[in-house]
RNA sequence: GGAGACGUAUCGAAGUGGUCAUAACGGACAUGACUCGAAAUCAUGAUGCCCCUUGAGGGACGUGGGUUCGAAUCCCACCGUCUCCGCCA
């Protein structure tokens, strides 16, 4: 959420900048503004009429007390309290609006993000490693998985729908495996590591950005107001909603594995087969709260320590800086981490790295203090996947995939796959 | 699922319709005294948050409504916590 007063201050400044996104949202600032200008000025006039109340309602007792007839001002404070009620009751509606526009208005990108109208003007920042060459005709994943026995999505089709997997055998094994590799990397890391809930109310996924705009992407459980989390960064980051966080506490580290559920509406089509675009899908996620003026320090460290589990897998990736019109809705600046994957020919997203600034800290109203003196101030919130874990078991069993149709295991993971091997 | 209790500052907690939410009382905290230093003790002191046209302004007692001239206090709904019973991995 942005900060009002910096829309009041300089509206055409805050609609240039979310221009640069791609989309317009002068229509929301002009809205936003027109509801303040009313607002203030009935509550205002309405603080006055309170502050009338308030004293005489004082009075009274004490008239009472010395026998005075009380009747003539009782009936005119009976005129102000319907007048004070009847005002109320529209300054909440005015706040409520007010608000559910300022939750549709999008983030502004940080003046370091690169200008761009989508996808294609990302800029790549850094490769590591080499694109997988073979001296063979290389398999995709989905094929080397059901030669092996160890993916089933057919099965998944029958019991749940399209975009389900079983995994069976060394499959889940090695599902399992990448999980415990991330998280134990993470944790020698000094991330402390979370296994959240994986349903969470409206208040959260308010917190982070996913509602009130983008309901329809996600999965609502019938009987109650909860929603399966998209990814762990909600509850993780709405622990300390509401919270006022101690300075010398920051920045705190978290890391958590969970299931992921996304509706993926609108996506019909894309990535129809295999492990990249599941509903359900597993995910470790890194979040970060820290102070804002070590927020883009901590960002670059964040992103480096994503990249470390795919350095030591082996698999080659690249990161790019996203362009403002790339960019999620909550975030200021974002680095995709993409992993080489041979049956697309190109580098395909793993994880994606954001600092929020105070946008999301803003909504879920997570501060923190320096001493308990000072004036509580809004924290940064970042996050990203450390990483996206179907997409590994993907990356790993096409960029190691043998002639013979068997899959090495990466050293790194041997440990918890007791095999070097899958054949 | 059934029954009951409870949600007030950093924590415990008092207040159960009015002129103590500048929130009693206690702890924690800060400063000082005592001490080689600390603990204990004593003294003093500060303390949150939100809104605005910054005023001897307004709001805020889990959240949202209602009753009333006036609500922390009474009523309703919801959320959460705890205890007992039932069920259950």
């Amino acid at each position: 959420m942005l900060d009002i007063k910096i829309i009041r201050e300089d509206p055409e400044k805050v609609k240039a900048a979310l221009k640069t996104r791609n989309a317009d949202y002068d229509s929301y600032i002009d809205e936003i503004l027109d509801i303040d200008e009313k607002r203030r000025k009935l509550s205002t006039e309405t603080d006055a009429l309170k502050a009338q109340q308030n004293k005489v309602s004082k009075q009274i007792p004490v008239m009472k007390k010395n026998g005075e007839n009380t009747d003539a001002i009782m009936a005119e404070m009976k005129e102000i309290s319907e007048k004070i009620k009847n005002a109320d009751t529209v300054i909440n509606e005015l706040v409520a609006k007010q608000k559910d526009t300022l939750l549709r208005v999008p983030n502004i990108p940080s003046k370091t993000t690169p200008i761009g109208k989508d996808d294609s003007e990302n800029v790549e920042i850094r490769k590591w490693g080499e694109p997988s060459k073979f001296d063979f005709e290389p398999q995709a994943h989905w094929d080397i998985g059901k030669k092996l026995g160890i993916l089933d999505p057919e099965t998944a089709g029958k019991v749940s729908g399209a975009r389900f997997h079983f995994y069976k055998g060394l499959g889940a094994k090695l599902e399992r495996a990448i999980i415990s590799y991330f998280l134990d990397t993470h944790t020698e890391n000094g991330y402390t590591e979370i296994l959240p809930p994986y349903m969470v109310n409206r208040a959260s996924m308010t917190g982070t950005g996913q509602l009130p705009k983008f309901e329809e992407d996600a999965f609502r459980v019938a009987n109650n107001d909860y929603f399966l989390i998209p990814t762990a960064e909600v509850p993780v980051t709405n622990m300390y909603r509401d919270d006022i966080l101690q300075g010398d506490k920051l920045p705190l580290k978290y890391c958590a594995y969970s299931a992921c559920f996304r509706a993926e509406a609108g996506s019909a089509g894309r990535d129809q087969r295999g492990l990249i675009r599941q509903h359900q899908f597993n995910k470790v996620e890194l979040v970060k709260f820290v102070k804002p003026e070590n927020s883009y320090d901590e960002l670059e460290k964040l992103t480096n320590d994503a990249e470390r589990v795919l350095q030591g897998l082996g698999l080659p990736y690249r990161v790019v800086a996203l362009s403002t019109g790339d960019i999620g809705f909550s975030s200021a600046k974002t680095y995709d981490i993409e992993v080489w994957m041979p049956s697309y020919n190109r580098y395909v997203e793993i994880s994606s790295c954001s600092n929020f600034e105070d946008y999301q800290a803003r909504r879920a109203a997570i501060r923190y203090k320096d001493s308990p003196k000072d004036k509580a101030k809004f924290v940064h919130t970042l996050n990203g996947s450390g990483v996206a874990v179907g997409r590994t078991t993907a990356a790993i069993l096409e960029n190691f995939q043998n002639a013979d149709g068997s899959v090495t295991i990466p050293e790194a993971l041997r440990k918890f796959m007791g095999t070097d091997i899958i054949k």
